[in-house]
DNA sequence: CTGAAAGCGCTTACAG
DNA sequence: CTGAAAGCGCTTACAG
């Protein structure tokens, strides 16, 4: 489908303004490179050279031009540069289906970033579970010439779109859990690290029989945070039992269904670490149902800090991650010409909050 | 600031093909009106045509342009017209700072209306408590040469700013809970009889001692929902005493806070009406604190039906406002150009969700 | 350090 | 119904 050409609503109001004898006509509209150029004195290509901040300028007339571009409230325009270039000032955002709350704090990290640099922020949600999601992300990137994209669990752990990126010769920063990538595409985020502390956290609390909540396992993330709780657990000497062990699907009701699971075993579990806030959320449910008090006869630990981690009753501990300082640091890093320096990924170590799910065991 | 010329990682891959003596050579890289035109043998302004649906095309001609557009996956290049048209194929979406799901939600709905459109979404988050919040929007539209925005609560709801749009000749929908503008710029969430829904469904459960925790004051959604709650009651033959309503902030601090207050109140209320969900998730922690159980000695009702709503436990009474729907129709209005025959603003009804915190009044 | 010419891929204004 | 010319606001490639 082509796109109808807009229909403007309303003519242009600002008038010219009239041009006098001693000074050169002031452009009407917005200004552009030509009158720069014109009422500077210099040629367009000089114009063009301080835009892009060429060495090779006198600074004698970059100042002249920068005072006229700022006098005047010139910005070159974005569409025109892009025409030239081959190449648009976009940074696409690319996402399949996370966490509302998620999804928000990266466009507001990614904003950060792109604030005052002419750039902008265009979203791509899509169902990687499509055959021809790919496809659509490649059409979008191509058609808008994009400058680069974000991607950010799940699409970010797939290779093929990866690859299909690289292909069109798109750059790209993939947000992950582990670097499945060269470093100047990599944001990494040590869910692992991160789980381990859930772990040391509820063992140096003093419990000793406890439950996991994993999250599904195509998802890196959820094999991150589910082997760092029990690496942590290990390495101080508790071996969880494998049934001890529930697979979620990162949902509430599969929160519900591993707590009830896992609340039904004996010696039952007396703390449950949940690989989301959502199915930490469910746990609340299965235990309350059960008449089980939170802290008291069951400490539970949940994962992202979602709004909900603070809103619910009692306030959930759970892992915070940094996810606004993610994505502004992948549009930096897009931005950035000497990001493909990088030899070692960039890393976030999201880390534990403590409120008031969480205690000692009873007895 | 000046955004530094992109940068290139890799050359380009794809390989022209080698012309051969029967057939005209095929375009190396991405096909243009260039090759279209001289490939089917018209003028580029007769593609052009096509390209535009314009009806002074032989419908031969027509065909014949079509089918090879599409042999060669021909997509016209979105900043080359742009720049001919003088405007954008982008939407921006400006919003202030309302909860990440209604953001996501409302995306989402644009989108659904931009799929395959050629239009891309471009999210504008701003602080509207800011002095010069207006001159960022402005300078975001110029500068993208937007072809329109969606305004959602509260900036949707600043005059100033739609004068500023108005002004500049950028075209805009207000998403708001009342009718502030000509039609074809407005879309109205009816608020106000979602709540009258709200009181109605409590009194017809026989509540009759009932508190209100409304919204702040400077949102007219706020006194949308608390007028439309209150004259619900009030047409039941309900008066609610005005120290049984109190003014929170849509926030969870601010609902605790007013269930503490309304719960110290003698008679003690038997439902709760909070204007957000958050809000009632603050009642549901002030109710357990005193022992009170929801729905038993308490009923509660909110209002959004975020994600939370159902994973509270028990699961929250709530209205739900379609609130992709209306991100989808905003967008839609944007690119329809017949919209602005629209004598009556489009509306949508937010509904009640019955779920497990509410039911009779004990004894 | 600076500039005149040509071009990016489209459209408008005009002519037929 | 169709097209040749000029232009949108920038940049690249070349020359000095």
């Amino acid at each position: 489908m082509t796109p109808t050409p807009p229909r403007p609503r309303r003519s242009r109001s600002a008038a010219a303004a009239p041009p006098t004898a001693d000074a050169p006509a002031l452009p009407a509209g917005k200004a552009t490179i030509n009158d720069i150029a014109r009422l500077s004195g210099v040629s367009k290509k000089t114009v063009s050279r301080v835009i892009n901040n060429s060495p090779l300028v006198h600074p004698e007339t970059r100042e002249k031009v920068l005072a006229l571009m700022k006098q005047l409230g010139y910005t070159p325009d974005p569409q025109a540069r892009g025409l030239a270039f081959r190449r648009s000032f976009l940074i696409g955002l690319v996402y399949d289906n996370p966490t509302a709350q998620y999804i928000v704090n990266m466009q507001y990290g990614a904003l950060d970033a792109l604030r005052d640099s002419g750039y902008e922020l265009v979203v791509h949600p899509c169902d990687s579970t499509r055959e021809d999601y790919i496809d659509g992300v490649r059409r979008f990137v191509l058609q808008q010439k994009l400058h680069g994209v974000i991607l950010i669990p799940r699409v970010s752990e797939d290779e093929q779109l990866a690859a299909a990126l690289r292909e069109i010769g798109c750059r790209y920063v993939r947000v992950a859990s582990i670097p499945l990538d060269a470093a100047p595409n990599m944001l990494v985020t040590r869910d692992r690290l991160a789980s381990t502390e859930a772990a040391n956290y509820l063992e140096s609390l003093g419990h000793r029989t406890i439950g996991l909540i994993t999250g599904p396992r195509r998802y890196r993330s959820a094999i991150e945070r589910g082997e760092g709780f029990l690496a942590g657990l290990a390495a101080r000497g508790i071996e969880l039992a494998p049934d001890y062990v529930y697979e979620g699907g990162y949902t509430f009701d599969s929160g519900v269904a591993g707590a009830e699971f896992l609340l039904a075993k004996s010696p039952r579990p007396t703390a449950i670490f949940a690989c989301n806030d959502e199915m930490a959320a469910g746990v609340y449910k299965a235990a309350m149902r059960r008449g089980l008090g939170i802290p008291g006869d069951l400490s539970v630990v949940g994962y992202d800090d979602s709004p909900l981690a603070s809103q619910l009753w009692p306030a959930l501990t759970t892992i915070h991650s940094p996810t606004r300082d993610v994505g502004r640091e992948a549009a930096r890093m897009l931005l950035d010409d000497h990001a493909p320096a990088l030899e070692q990924p960039r890393d976030v170590t999201p880390h534990l909050v403590v409120r008031d799910s969480s205690q000692r065991p009873k007895g």
